[in-house]
RNA sequence: GGGCGGAUAGCUCAGCCGGUUAGAGCACCAGCCUUACAAGCUGGGGGUCACAGGUUCAAAUCCUGUUCCGCCCACCA
């Protein structure tokens, strides 16, 4: 590829092109590849596996640009460095999808069968697997493809059974019966964190139950599930009740069923709710098996799996769905006058997090994880500092969460997953053998007609609890596994600390011994905006249809009827910001550093497309400074580039800027080791934009414009390119592909080499002292593995303070053009005077460079100047402007240097109160005293000079 | 009910191991197509840092309480 003219690169950076280019360029030099026999030290990330038939959206894509972000640092740092992308095979979210599919072409999975139906859902897996897997290449993420894993593939499902043969081995995992949460249309058991709660308005039935005794009284129970009455065995009492002190042993009639249950007394029940009394039906309700548990009470299941009324209750209702049989006993009930009243009743009403159906809890042989002494390690781990969690406070929940855990229920009633490596005997002994070896157990391949593999699988998180290390190969002892593991961080949202973070955690220690990761990175979630439409008192949604047709999202403030509010994103909203589209209006750069840069630490992310188009700008700011360095450096040559900066020839802004990139590595290298990935990026745009663009480019500009070869010009040109180059080198890691297209047109130029080309590293600073440091990292073939920069201790403070002097005076001036209205194109006298021979110098020396940027025609410089005729005046210190204007504005110049005697009464005021306050001259430190006093005299000398000032414009 | 977090400019946020006249981006106003960039440049307006107390010479920053908002966990039969 030829050198392109600087004169030729469009004015907009186009990231269409520039991505597609350097994707491949990195593809075809492996350059994500990990080298497992490197010896340098190991950094590795393990990608949080995306559902395998899921779309790409902004929280993945906000996930796994920090993860590339802290990948592409220490890649740059020079580590050996492993990303292991992946995606998960999800149970009920991909089997719910492939159900409803199914269903649209009038096919059900039970009469498909088992083996039918899995084989479709793998069909299904295959086609939508390069979906997720290509927009995660979209992204840029530069992960190991060579290393690619899926929860449900051979390798994983070898280390699913082996965990769960040791487990099974050591009685951490056992089968029971349980309370489950019970979704009847999914047919499976939720673990309670697939179970979500909602407010409803539900109904409280009072319901009386007639005592035994023929007494004619009646035990009145509250009940919101009616029709379990059918299933209960005990009505229960607090035994401390008064009330019914006498009543505990009696019997009392089970309307509807003539059957006759005991009253017992148990601590759980509240004396407070309802009438004291709560009817206990063990097999449908959590609370009352733990007290059935207590008391050995039968458990009656009057349910089918889908939630109809099975053979236990009575005749009349079976069959029945659950809200028909609920109609039913209420109108019986009530005809049988044993309904005492109804009131209405708010509570909170589990659905299944796929299926929306309301959970049945219900009684069921499931498998579980004794979680107490896993869980005890994990914990330990946080607490000693074994494993740290950032942002700190998620630490917290994490404590009271893993304290008071149940048992983790692992078995799940699909099909699609990691089956149970369980055979059971079919002669009703109990007999079970666990094998986790390939194909069938031995005793089973000699007598299969005796045995019997469980129905179940497991749950999806189980297979994904492994993945630090099933990944890498474990159980075998694998070069990855010794090299990678444990790994460096884990980086995931809040909202699944528990369900994933804190089993990967207890699977980790329990099966490896070694902790799965070191740092726990959790960030927010993604908010977007909905808009809503006051009706009367009420909040109405505009739906995604009327939003769009509106046009509500490129508008900058909401129409007045509207309310904006952010929200979860959510399809049904229609705040959704689908990343592809982001990609195709702004780059894929600009989404993934709009991204990161407001990933604040715990808290909700909230993103709109002007944040993004922002972004955008900064991205085609850095470029267009890339078109002016490039144009302006043509005469440099690769020698004088490589070489180094020299000391010699360096102006004052050199070193002011060469200092300032110092401090911005410095601050970007901090923030990124504490994953404060905005104040990274505020880092670097800060510099980037206020420094080395509004002041460095137009400070250098005359120098730059020197055709003369001359050394300071060539100097100039040098720090030009070697901060740019220092620049994308800190940015790569968050706009890979911008930076990239960038650097290598320089390095080209520099160089003369192709992208692919390798060239000797810069050569080593032949005259220590007269060069600095601040070496190119042109040496790599690509900006992913140039190094990253290290001169973060080289200070100018002398230059600086130059600098801001300078920039001191050019505000001044340029505040007095601003508020005078004096348009750019009229250059201005300005007469400056300073005390101060030094600063008169520096005054004489940078009157160019402040002709050039406040447009001023001549810059006069004195000890002492008499006043013009008419001036607008400006004062700082021991430094007086008089910029001449035409005697018409002298009323506009009186209102200004008023305006500007207020500000400084105002500071001098709050300023001289601080200082008369005894107190504060004796306690304060004494150089914050002397500060003040400096301030104070500096306030008394300009508004001095200024009141002067408007006396003779006065007189 | 328990826990965690938040409240700073119109919006989104930074600052918070106490000490500048409280900052940024976007939005707003005025003027500029100044040969890197109008996706830009220059200037400007806008905040009693939720409220009430307290500690301190000094509080956006530390402590207590109140109000409101968000999230997580448990759960009312």
């Amino acid at each position: 590829m030829a050198v392109t003219p600087a004169s030729e690169l469009p004015k907009n950076f186009q990231p269409r092109d520039a991505e597609d280019r350097w994707r491949r360029h990195w593809e075809e030099h492996r350059l994500f590849h990990a080298d497992n026999t490197s010896t340098a030290p190991a950094y590795s990330i393990v990608i949080p596996p995306p559902n395998v038939t899921g779309v790409l959206h902004l929280g993945h894509g906000l996930v796994q640009t920090i993860q590339d972000v802290l990948i592409r640092h220490h890649r740059m740092l020079g580590e050996n460095v492993l990303w292991v992308p992946g995606t998960d095979h999800a149970g009920i979210a991909t089997q719910h999808v492939v159900v409803e599919k199914l269903r649209a072409e009038g096919r059900t999975r039970q009469e498909m069968g088992r083996e039918a139906f899995v084989a479709e859902v793998w069909k299904w897996k295959h086609e939508y697997h390069a979906r997720i897997t290509n927009q995660i290449k979209l992204l840029g993420c530069s992960v190991d493809w060579e290393r690619e894993a899926f929860t449900l593939d051979e390798p994983r499902a070898h280390a699913v059974r082996v965990a769960f043969k040791m487990l099974f081995d050591q009685g951490l995992v056992y089968r029971g019966k349980y309370m489950v949460n019970w979704d009847p249309v999914s047919l499976t058991a939720l673990a309670d964190d697939e179970v979500e709660y909602e407010d409803e308005e539900g109904t409280l039935w009072h319901i009386k139950y007639p005592f035994a005794d023929g007494s004619g009284q009646f035990a009145v129970v509250a009940t919101t599930r009616p029709e379990t009455l059918l299933g209960d065995v005990a009505v229960a009492v607090n035994p401390t009740d008064e009330r019914y002190a006498a009543s505990i042993g009696q019997m009392v009639e089970l309307p509807l069923t003539g059957r006759r249950i005991p009253i017992i007394a148990d601590d759980f029940v509240k004396k407070d709710f309802g009438s004291g009394m709560v009817k206990i039906t063990p097999a449908h309700d959590p609370n009352d098996f733990a007290c059935g548990q207590r008391h050995g009470l039968v458990l009656i299941n009057i349910f089918t799996d889908d939630a109809r009324l099975n053979e236990s209750a009575p005749e009349d209702y079976r069959g029945l769905d659950r809200y028909d049989a609920r109609e039913r006993i209420v109108a019986d009930l009530k005809a049988a006058g044993l309904l005492e009243r109804i009131e209405k009743h708010p509570h909170r009403v589990g659905r299944g997090y796929r299926s929306k159906a309301i959970v049945e809890p219900r009684i069921s042989d499931q498998w579980f994880v004794k979680v107490a002494p896993l869980a005890e390690r994990a914990v330990r781990a946080v607490r000693d500092g074994e494993i740290r969690i950032a942002p700190k406070h998620q630490e917290n929940t994490f404590f009271a969460w893993m304290e008071n855990l149940r048992d983790w229920c692992i078995s799940r009633q699909l099909w699609w997953g990691h089956r149970i490596p369980i055979w059971h005997a079919k002669d009703g002994s109990g007999t079970m053998i666990c094998w986790d070896g390939d194909g069938v157990p031995p005793e089973v391949a000699a007598n299969p007609a005796a045995w019997e593999q469980d129905n179940d699988v497991l749950d999806t998180w189980f297979s994904s609890g492994l993945w630090p290390f099933s990944t890498m190969g474990w159980p075998e002892k694998t070069a990855d596994l010794r090299t990678y593991f444990p790994t460096s961080v884990l980086v995931t949202g809040h909202d699944i600390l528990f369900f994933w973070v804190a089993r990967m955690m207890m699977m980790s220690y329990g099966l490896t011994g070694q902790r799965p990761f070191a740092d726990v990175f959790l960030h927010g979630l993604i908010f977007g905006k909905s808009y809503y439409r006051r009706r009367g008192g009420d909040m109405e949604l505009v739906p995604p249809a009327e939003r769009m047709r509106l046009g509500l999202d490129e508008m900058e403030q909401p129409p007045k009827d509207m309310e904006v509010k952010w929200e979860k994103m959510s399809k049904s909203k229609g705040n959704v910001i689908d990343p592809i589209e982001m990609f195709d209006l702004f780059g894929v750069d600009s989404v993934r550093i709009s991204l990161v840069a407001y990933s604040g630490q715990g808290r909700t992310i909230e993103i709109d497309r002007q944040r993004i188009s922002g972004y955008r700008n900064f991205i085609n700011k850095l470029w267009n400074a890339s078109r002016f360095v490039l144009a302006a450096t043509e005469s440099i040559t690769p020698e004088q580039f490589r070489g180094g900066i020299l000391a010699e020839g360096l102006a004052r802004e050199d070193r002011w800027i060469l200092s300032r990139l110092s401090e911005c590595i410095d601050a970007a290298t901090t923030a990124l080791s504490r994953y404060e990935f905005d104040q990274y990026i505020a880092a670097i745009y800060r510099f980037l934009w206020d420094e080395y663009c509004d002041w460095y480019l137009e400070l250098v500009k005359g120098r730059v414009y020197l055709k003369d070869g001359s050394c300071t010009s060539v100097a100039a040109k040098v720090v030009l390119l070697s901060v740019l180059e220092q620049v994308l080198r800190l940015l790569h890691p968050v706009i890979p592909f911008a930076t990239e297209e960038i650097w290598h047109l320089l390095r080209e130029r520099l160089t003369g080499a192709a992208a692919g080309e390798k060239v000797p590293e810069a050569p080593a600073p032949a005259e220590a002292g007269k060069v600095l440091g601040f070496r190119d990292g042109f040496h790599g073939i690509s900006l992913c593995v140039a190094p990253w920069p290290t001169d973060r201790t080289f200070r100018d403070p002398a230059a600086c303070a130059e600098i801001d002097f300078l920039k001191v005076i050019i505000g001044g001036i340029r505040n007095i053009r601003g508020e005078m209205g004096v348009p750019l194109e009229m250059k201005i006298d300005v007469l400056a005077q300073h005390a101060d021979p030094a600063t008169r110098s520096l005054l004489e020396s940078a009157a160019p460079q402040v002709q050039a940027l406040a447009g001023v025609a001549a810059l006069t410089v004195a000890e002492h100047h008499a006043p013009a005729p008419f001036a607008s005046t400006f004062v700082s210190g021991a430094l007086t402007l008089q910029v001449l204007l035409p005697a018409a504005l002298r009323e506009q110049e009186g209102a200004r240097l008023s305006k500007e005697l207020l500000r400084l009464r105002k500071g001098w005021d709050v300023t001289s109160a601080k200082l008369s306050n005894e107190k504060f001259a004796n306690s304060a430190p004494a150089p914050v005293v002397e500060k003040e006093r400096e301030k104070l005299r500096a306030y008394e000398s300009d508004m001095a000079a200024i009141e002067a000032k408007l006396q003779s414009l006065k007189g």
